[in-house]
RNA sequence: GCCCACGUAGCUCAGUCGGUAGAGCAUUUGCAUGGUAAGCAAAAGGUCACCAGUUCGAUUCUGGUCGUGGGCUCCA
């Protein structure tokens, strides 16, 4: 037997280790460095402790912070960390999961105390203690039965319900100092390495997430290899803080809620309907374009419709209740499909008329829990920029390309750039023949490889009517949002026995594809607004230029200029108030304005104005004419 | 719906260990005619979310309701 160890490294090549060290040793030998910022490792592709001791040969992956993988073992490590500060200081705690998340972890408790801002302090406190404790992270393994009796006599008795579920025989527990926790694994070396961390928030959270079950306190955290790392994260969230859009909404008038008058239901201001009508034209004159054609449905239907399309059925959870006119109950619309529907059967319509893309704004009504609603982004009436497609099978493929296409294309002009698509194909239970499904899901596929998009597959995620296809944007602070969806329907045009005729003079069962690009209107103006700071482009902006007078001789010249600026379909705004320049600078500035004209005596008598652009601290003069041909020429660019 | 926190002027917030309230900004008025991020002054503005209870007395304490925020489940 040989006393060497043959390592394959990441790039292929390998290189020799004694045998009876850990990996943490041998990352020393290559390199100090990579020993620093090694926090875990993979063996042969299964996860490891950086202490693991390997027997045989293998191939090494190193994790660091930097990678998914890494971060998602710091911050269980630093869940441990909070658990075992939390026993420290509240013996009655039960733990129940404590898994790292997106950004951060977050860990469930019970505990008679409830846990307030100052709590948390005392336990970051005691956090920090363990740090400087300096205690080893070391893995032991058990056997189930032992592990039952081990968390049973301490009291843990979430834990105890995980093992009882378990089917493994052999368990594993990391050890630190007085604490033990059940954990897969892997985990940090040592407490020590938990260099920064924050607590930043406290939620209710039931016991394996179902309403029936006790609710548990769930603390959230985030933690770091250092205090920079930290810094830039508060930093990021202090950012998400300034840029929310109900804030910014109302900074710059956009919109309202009244509560009094029912919540999740959105006001829009004169400047809010503007730059919603803006999106809205641009919306309607680029569909136009793309092939579609324009519906207008009612906000109500009788029961029978929507007992034909089922949801009375599988969305009754979601309707609101009926009213009743003349004796039949009639529906406010949470979807605009079953109308769509209606109108296709009003024609008989042969393959020659096919493919058929009708989209409509359609505003619908949903029930939504009162503590799901925020701002825009959740509310209980939207707009869904809705669209339906029917085609024919021999179609299906063009259409997912064309409407893909489209789509991409409109998030680029609307100034988001970085796009994933998330694919969810049948799952176990679900209407359709297979065939079917299949074509579907592969014109899906091969419609996102033709236009290169980053695509992740959610096996069996797909609705029970169809596979569909959800593009995710990221916004300007790294932020992903779902938008987009793409969704075959296999359910409705059965449900409506919908035909066409065929070549063959034969009815045929259509395609049905339902698609939104925004998503729903509400929403997107509410992200729109986040992504963009308030700071809208030239073309979007509800006030595209604030025109103030120097002083009140100027007022005619600067209304003047504001009819001539409205004449041209320009969005001005004015303010000839007897107030210091200064003043209405810096409210015109606080608007975030593309553009503040200032209009003094020499404007005024040369035809010129002085234009401060947003973002810059002084001014330009330049010509009225030019200034306006400027900003034309802008806004058709869509700059 | 559930857990926690919160609800005071149009906005942002202070305050009252129980004796019905205050600041800044905004508004109105007066003075200042001002050149690129706040000129000066005065006035006006509140059923302290709503409903009960305890109390001589509740904006403050207790309970409930409604709403908001952070989460849990689902989703646009």
């Amino acid at each position: 037997m040989s006393d060497k160890i043959t390592v394959t490294l990441p790039d292929s090549s390998k290189r020799d280790f004694e045998k009876g060290l850990s990996i943490y040793d041998m990352t020393g030998q290559i390199g100090k460095g990579l020993q620093n910022a090694a926090l875990a490792a993979e063996i042969d592709g299964t996860p490891v402790d950086i202490t693991a001791v390997p027997e045989k040969d293998f191939s090494l992956k190193v994790y660091t912070f930097d990678s998914p993988a890494g971060k998602d073992i710091f911050w269980h490590s630093a869940s441990h960390l909070m658990a075992q500060a939390i026993k420290r200081l509240y013996k009655d705690a039960k733990f129940a999961i404590g898994p790292s998340i997106e950004t951060g972890f977050y860990y469930d408790i019970d505990t008679d105390t409830v846990f307030t801002p100052e709590e948390l302090e005392k336990i970051e406190a005691e956090m920090e203690k363990i740090v400087e404790e300096s205690l080893d992270i070391t893995r032991e393994e058990m056997s189930r039965e032992d592990a039952i009796r081990y968390f049973s006599e301490r009291g843990e008795i979430y834990k105890v319900e995980l093992l009882q579920e378990f089917t493994d025989d052999t368990v594993s527990l990391y050890r630190q100092g007085d604490f033990a926790d059940l954990c897969r694994g892997p985990h940090l070396k040592n407490t020590s390495l938990v260099k920064a961390f924050k607590l930043l928030s406290i939620a209710g959270a039931y016991w394996r997430g179902n309403e029936k079950n006790k609710m548990l306190q769930r603390i959230y955290g985030v933690a770091f290899p250092d205090k920079k790392l930290l810094k830039k994260h508060l930093d990021l969230l202090e950012e998400v803080k300034k840029r929310d859009h109900r804030k910014i909404g109302k900074e710059l008038d956009l919109f309202s809620t009244h509560d009094d008058a029912g919540s999740g239901l959105i006001y829009w201001h004169p400047k809010g309907a503007r730059l919603r009508t803006v999106l809205e034209e641009w919306w309607r004159h680029e569909h136009f374009k793309n092939g579609y054609e324009l519906l207008y449905s009612p906000h109500i239907g009788k029961s029978t419709l929507w007992e034909t399309s089922g949801h009375l059925g599988f969305y009754s959870d979601n309707m609101y209740s009926p009213m009743d006119i003349d004796g039949s109950d009639y529906y406010v619309k949470p979807m605009n499909c079953p109308f769509h529907i209606k109108m296709y059967q009003s024609n008989m319509y042969s393959y020659r008329d096919l493919p058929l893309r009708w989209a409509e704004l359609g505003t619908v009504y949903r029930y939504e829990k009162s503590g799901v609603l925020h701002g825009l982004l959740r509310v209980r009436g939207f707009t869904q920029d809705d669209a339906h497609i029917f085609c024919t099978p021999e179609q299906i493929e063009d259409e997912i390309v064309e409407v893909l296409r489209f789509s991409l294309w409109m998030w680029k002009t609307l100034g988001f750039t970085e796009i994933k698509a998330y694919l969810a194909t049948k799952p176990e239970k679900s209407v359709g023949e297979q065939e079917r499904w299949d074509t579907a899901q592969e014109s899906l596929k091969r419609a996102l490889e033709k236009e290169n998009i980053d695509l992740e597959v959610d096996e069996g995620g797909g609705a029970f009517y169809g596979p569909k296809i959800d593009l995710k944007v990221r916004d300007a602070i790294g932020r992903e949002w779902q938008m987009s969806t793409i969704q075959f329907d296999f359910n409705l045009p059965e449900r409506f026995d919908m035909f066409y005729i065929g070549e063959d003079g034969q009815k045929h069962r259509p395609y049905m594809v339902h698609r939104a690009l925004l998503g729903s209107i509400e929403r997107f103006v509410g992200i729109l607004i986040e992504h963009y700071a308030g700071r809208f482009p030239l073309w979007l902006s509800p006030v595209q230029a604030i025109i103030l007078s120097v002083s009140e001789e100027q007022a005619p010249v600067v209304r003047e200029i504001k009819a001539r600026m409205i004449q041209m379909g320009l969005r001005p705004q004015i303010d000839v108030r007897k107030e210091s320049v200064g003043y209405k600078i810096r409210e015109a500035v606080k608007q975030r304005v593309p553009y503040v004209l200032v209009i003094g005596k020499n404007e005024a008598s040369d035809g010129t104005v002085s234009v401060r652009k947003r973002g810059e601290n002084d001014s330009i003069t330049m010509p009225l004419d030019d200034f306006l041909a400027e900003m034309e020429s802008k806004i058709k660019t869509k700059e």
